[in-house]
RNA sequence: GGUGGGGUACCGAAGCGGUCAAACGGGGCAGACUGUAACUCUGCUGGCUCAGCCUUCGAAGGUUCGAAUCCUUCCCCCACCA
């Protein structure tokens, strides 16, 4: 592959870059000394569930991979002990270093299934972050003034609001351009809200006497609601690690507009075949529905395993459009007569007797697909009797 | 150091002596509809032995027949001016 081939290959789908000719350089020189570029990129350990967000991302990270460079995964960690005060109200507990490296075997554990592990080197920054001493802190934040902070757009906003801005936060940009020059990145990748904090990895790495990253952001896609961008605690999340059902069904649940985002950024799909399929869609002669179908088997495949995005759709098919049973369900174990309500409990589909008995009084409670409002009900144990609760909670009862 | 503003249910936010288990919005759940776990519409959303009772409005005391609302002390948060 030629050098322009791959930065084309390299640069698809990136928002910001900073700069084309810098990165084109750097490929020249690379290839010209035998070896690969160091891509740095960072994660934050406390929650570690990869979603696909995080994919849009790694995908990036693979395709460097593929053209031969390193990727230089670094895992927070040493923010992770700290906690982090940025959420006002719920200061995030420290986490143990115990929970910290077992947090980041999960998360290698699903990055790989992204990742080539041959070439990734996974670090945790508290290796040279646990080291500092506080001197060494005020030196590191002599170099930056809080007008270049305050440029940052939310600071810079929350600023003029009167909101709070904790110390901790206004280093944090500080702390992760450092991780820049002690893995010594060439290329730094990172979402569009990370831009500050990437740009500032250039300036610090300039102090040290480094050549500056390349910074390339890649957009944060939205999350299942369709307007706020994926995220753990929004709960609008698809993670890599879920069950296929749930990968399709959370899948099915996006927005037809949203669906084609997800073919580019997480499936990669060309942007001309993306553009073929939507015109064919427009057209009437391709339904939504089948390319939504697609695009759920493809990724449970990808992640779940090949064959699984299949039985996943059929299994979701079976389930909301032909409103069949689900092929395999809990079994609860009953010993005698029961209570509705005591019953929908203790299926764990109410997390109290005032929810199961709303459930049962709004006709959320089904036996054998009878519709049960009376709250007062008591079943006589059959066994192999289904319970539905709502759409999707199914439990086979049998006698014990 | 000074001034001012705050701490209310999962989150945001109203309420400022009884009609408060606490408006409203978001989120969540259920129902209808649907290609869909989307959209929209409707309802619900502290607990219980549920037409009643119990525990909740930063914490502890107090005033009152009655307190999220008034008083005292304490704890915590934020902004601004120095």
């Amino acid at each position: 592959m030629t050098i322009d081939q791959q930065l084309e290959l390299l640069t698809a789908r990136h928002v910001d870059l900073f700069s084309g000719d810098e990165l084109k350089k750097k490929l020249e020189i690379a290839a010209k000394e035998g070896r690969g570029l160091r891509i740095k990129y960072g994660a934050d350990p406390s929650a570690p569930d990869i979603h696909l967000g995080h994919v849009v991302g790694l995908n990036k990270l693979r395709e460097f991979q593929d053209a031969g460079h390193t990727v230089v995964f670094i895992i927070g960690d040493f923010t992770g002990m700290i906690g982090d005060p940025s959420g006002k109200s719920a200061t995030r507990p420290a986490l143990s270093k115990e929970q910290v490296l077992e947090n980041a075997e999960s998360y290698k554990k699903q990055v790989f299934k992204i990742l080539d592990p041959e070439k990734t080197e996974v670090r945790f920054n508290s290796e040279w972050l646990g080291e500092m001493r506080f001197e060494d802190v005020i030196r590191l934040s002599a170099h930056v003034t809080v007008a270049q902070l305050l440029a940052r757009d939310d600071f810079s906003k929350r600023y003029a609001d009167n909101r709070p801005i904790s110390l901790v936060e206004f280093l944090y940009p500080l702390v992760q351009a450092y991780d820049s020059v002690m893995v010594e990145a060439d290329v730094e990748l990172g979402g569009t809200d990370q831009l500050f904090n990437l740009l500032l990895g250039r300036e610090l790495q300039k102090i040290y006497g480094q050549h500056p990253q390349v910074v390339m952001t890649l957009p944060l896609i939205e999350g299942l609601d369709g307007v706020q961008k994926m995220s753990k605690s929004l709960n609008n999340y698809v993670g890599v690690n879920e069950a296929s059902k749930e990968m399709f069904g959370k899948l099915m649940s996006v927005s037809d507009e949203l669906m084609w985002k997800y073919f580019l950024y997480i499936l990669c799909r060309p942007p001309e075949e993306i553009d073929a399929m939507r015109a064919r869609v427009s057209s009437g002669e391709l339904h939504p529905r089948a390319v939504k179908d697609e695009l759920g088997r493809c990724i449970v495949d990808r992640f779940v395993g090949e064959g699984e995005g299949a039985k996943a759709a059929e299994e979701f098919a079976r389930v909301f459009a032909e409103r069949k049973l689900p092929t395999d369900m809990t079994e609860l174990a009953l010993e005698g007569e029961i209570g509705l309500i005591d019953l929908v409990v203790k299926a764990g589909f109410a997390g109290s007797n005032g929810e199961a008995r709303r459930l049962i009084q709004q006709g959320g409670v089904r036996l054998d697909d009878v519709q049960n409002k009376d709250i007062k009900a008591v079943i006589p144990p059959v066994d192999g009797m289904i319970l539905r609760v709502g759409k999707r909670k199914f439990a086979r009862l049998s006698l014990s």
